[in-house]
DNA sequence: GCGACAG
DNA sequence: ATCTTGTCGC
């Protein structure tokens, strides 16, 4: 017989099996066909061709019920990267089953986040992201594997992984990081590269505005460097998360609060 | 052995 | 993740 112990360590171990088949499709360089212009100037003639430049950039999240703890709000917008404005959003309610596992978010959070993006691309929408932020780590994770890449390999979307905290690694925490941002050599710069005592380097945390002490934590997700990760979560920050990952929050959470008043008012 | 641990 | 108003400050 097994006992709850040795059943949940076993799907673990299926877990980071199917993490590490996953894996070896991960690219963590520039690989997309979109250009992207510190300015995105393209004035000079140049034709509107399709997928020329970055222009739609998704953001996924997942807000959970207070009544129901099980059912989640599986969320999805696109936004113009030049005008920073909604052009698509989706919702998905289901119930989750998977229970949350420290570096296993995937699990839990993804087949939803995969399924509306698959619904948009089946549909032939015009808006289709060729880029998505997500809410969760990307390579800054234990097996170097997170929400963010395992949604970029499913969906073979490029991705990029947005954490508000951080997931504790080698030597890294958030005394350690504070630290790093706090120190003289650093305090001009806007974010510094995490490399832990292993020497690998897990992604980046950035203090986003000036006036957030609190900072997130950027990560290669999948077909994307971090140099142009960093690069765009910065164009995109008008707060402290990027707008992107921040109106999947808003209007998931909008979502699922709609949806109690509505039992409420039977 | 104990604590830490994205969402 | 989620319960929650006001409040201090640029």
């Amino acid at each position: 017989m097994e006992n709850q112990e040795s059943s949940s360590s076993s799907s673990q171990q299926h877990w980071i099996i199917e993490q590490e088949i996953l894996r070896e499709k991960l690219i963590t360089e520039d690989n997309f066909t979109w250009k992207l212009l510190s300015t995105q100037d393209k004035s000079e003639g140049s034709k509107e061709e399709e997928d020329e430049w970055l222009k739609y950039i998704g953001g996924v999240d997942i807000s959970f019920s207070n009544d129901d703890s099980s059912m989640a709000c599986g969320t999805l917008v696109v936004l113009d990267f030049n005008t920073l404005q909604v052009v698509y959003e989706d919702f998905s309610l289901v119930t989750l089953h998977v229970p949350y596992v420290p570096g296993f978010l995937a699990f839990r959070e993804a087949p939803v986040l995969v399924e509306i993006l698959d619904k948009m691309k089946r549909n032939g929408n015009p808006f289709y992201p060729q880029l998505l932020m997500v809410d969760g780590n990307g390579i800054l994770h234990p097996r170097g594997f997170g929400l963010a890449c395992h949604i970029g390999v499913v969906a073979n979307l490029p991705t990029i992984g947005i954490g508000k905290n951080l997931h504790h690694l080698d030597d890294l925490n958030h005394t350690k990081v504070r630290e790093l941002l706090g120190a003289k050599e650093n305090s001009s710069k806007d974010f510094i590269t995490l490399v832990g005592s292993s020497k690998r380097i897990w992604g980046a945390a950035m203090r986003s505005t000036q006036a957030s002490i609190k900072p997130i934590y950027i990560s290669s997700g999948h077909r994307i460097s971090l140099q142009t990760a960093v690069k765009i979560v910065h164009m995109t920050c008008k707060y402290r998360v990027p707008e992107p990952v921040r109106q999947a929050d808003i209007r998931s959470r909008d979502y699922i609060r709609k949806l109690e008043m509505n039992a409420k008012t039977k």
